[in-house]
DNA sequence: CTGAAAGCGCTTACAG
DNA sequence: CTGAAAGCGCTTACAG
């Protein structure tokens, strides 16, 4: 399986009847280089089907142009479209994006970050809560870390760029509150950070109201109770327990309101439609390549806001 | 954003106090060092926070140890559990994997295989069928390259692993028919050829039981008819209309059954269920790769089967 | 067992 | 406007 001996410079050089350094300079359009000469070196690099070497290039830049994105697992959507976001910023900026990802897995996380780290890439976007802090702080030592989540830990070096949790919980709660809903409770999806502060958030807002709060964390349990709403920490926690409940012959909102987390695009597959919290992924996508180009260390937070559809 | 000089070699070299070929030597684990200076150098090397650089390894190596996987869209579930098939047998091999996707557009496509192009990597793996033809034949110049998909143009030197859609088209046509349906619909998707496969499948069975075929493009067309039963191209083209339909107040399957294809995790988490055609995707993942590393060009084709669940 | 040298494909001063 | 030389970080023969 070994590549194909590309034509290099050199051989283009010989083609065109030119030294290789001036091949280089007419390929980056360095001016210096006369017109003439220029084409016709193009020309012949055309031709050969030449195309120039990254890592060769890199190597003596000293910067790849790359940046590489972590992804907790591939197939989320909420994940996915932050990803769209970031290209978008980087391409506009001449970058090159690599994409891998972890499988909400510490260990697969850590791995390949590791192995982004030994390509050089010029900086990493981390969506995902899940990577170990020492390797957030060695991959920041080594080029500007952006984490787009919100870890327990969350090392000095590295810049982060999340939503208000504590916020959209409580436009959720607060949304099923004006509804009349008393007994809501909160149905926890994991046990990572950005759970507990939903579901903090959550009870913070019950205890101010003089109602009582009731965390679960499947589907089955919450049917067995029976509230009238509950707030699920993600869509897809929301619309597994959407299923459940339609399957025990509840009906939704009437039996049973839902509201999600994410607006992913589940939220409005499903029926009903799922009153849902929105997280500016566009925005945040930027953000972070914004920090990344600028190579500081910075903290930001963004606004959620609410999606009110058929669920609740 | 100039990266931090990260250690070579040579600071290793320095710091053990020999010469960088032995660093060299010694990290890679060829014999021929003793064990004692190998134990030694490799202390010093993670003492400094030596990290090989891939990209000078690939130089001299003359490949990468790196395959590209191009995704159609990111968080598509079909393709991404593709794509992590794809990984463990790469993995496995001690290869990495670059991960790009192009949003279903032919030109963002081809854009983003010409940037692997230039990473020299020693494979392409492609999961959409909306990649130019020239552009698939250029990179099989380049590097073995297989489609995991069924494109209008394969070039000669592109390998190919597809489910058999004609096949699967036919399971769901037929579990249909088998449960009494006749009036029966096809909901295209899109224009690939794909969906077109999977349309004159349909059509052909339909035929063969002297029944007439209706091909419509959108769930209000289909709604407009109001068949007994549809199959539709994909999970999510199914998910649509099992939406539509129930805002038009319809129950499913007694009102209208429907099929999809891909079974994808939508599949399970909409209600009812759906009853759809799944491709063995982890055995066409590692097909891909087992033909990536053999290196010739091979046409694969493996066989999809019927998920029965609640939709028909 | 260990070191000096050449070279992977490219860019960057430095002379002409 | 153009060429010869050095060097990016590494590996690979080739001598000792």
């Amino acid at each position: 399986m070994r590549v194909k001996n590309s034509p290099t410079i050199v051989d283009v050089a010989r083609a065109a009847g030119v030294s290789k350094s001036l091949v280089s300079l007419a390929i980056r359009n360095d001016r210096g280089v006369s017109e003439a000469t220029r084409n016709r070196i193009l020309e012949v690099a055309d031709e050969i089907g030449y195309r120039s070497n990254h890592w060769a290039r890199s190597l003596v830049a000293g910067r790849t142009n790359l940046i590489g994105v972590l992804l907790n697992e591939l197939g989320n959507p909420h994940n996915t479209d932050i990803v769209e976001a970031i290209e978008d910023v980087a391409v506009e900026d001449g970058m090159g994006v690599v994409v891998s990802h972890g499988r909400r897995d510490p260990g697969t996380l850590a791995e390949r970050l590791q192995a982004m780290r030994r390509l050089g890439l010029d900086g990493f976007v981390i969506v995902s809560a899940h990577v170990p802090g020492k390797e957030l702080e060695a991959a920041a030592r080594q080029a500007p870390t952006v984490v787009i989540a919100n870890p327990y830990e969350l090392p000095d070096n590295v810049s982060q760029v999340r939503n208000d949790d504590a916020a959209g919980a409580r436009q959720a709660v607060e949304h099923l509150l004006a509804r009349g809903h008393k007994g809501i409770g909160f149905l926890a999806a994991s046990e990572s950070r950005t759970t507990r502060v939903r579901a903090e958030a959550y009870e913070d807002v019950m205890d101010a109201h003089g109602l009582a709060s009731h965390v679960w964390w499947n589907p089955a349990s919450v049917l067995a109770e029976r509230p009238s709403a509950v707030f699920a920490s993600n869509d897809r926690a929301a619309v597994r327990l959407l299923g459940s409940a339609a399957d025990a012959g509840l009906r939704m909102p009437d039996d049973l309101a839902i509201v999600g987390y994410d607006d992913t695009e589940l939220a409005s597959l499903v029926r009903p439609k799922l009153t849902t919290v929105a997280q500016p992924r566009a925005e945040m996508g930027r953000r972070a390549m914004e920090i990344l180009l600028s190579g500081g260390v910075e903290r930001v937070v963004v606004e959620p806001s609410l999606v009110v559809r058929g669920s609740a």
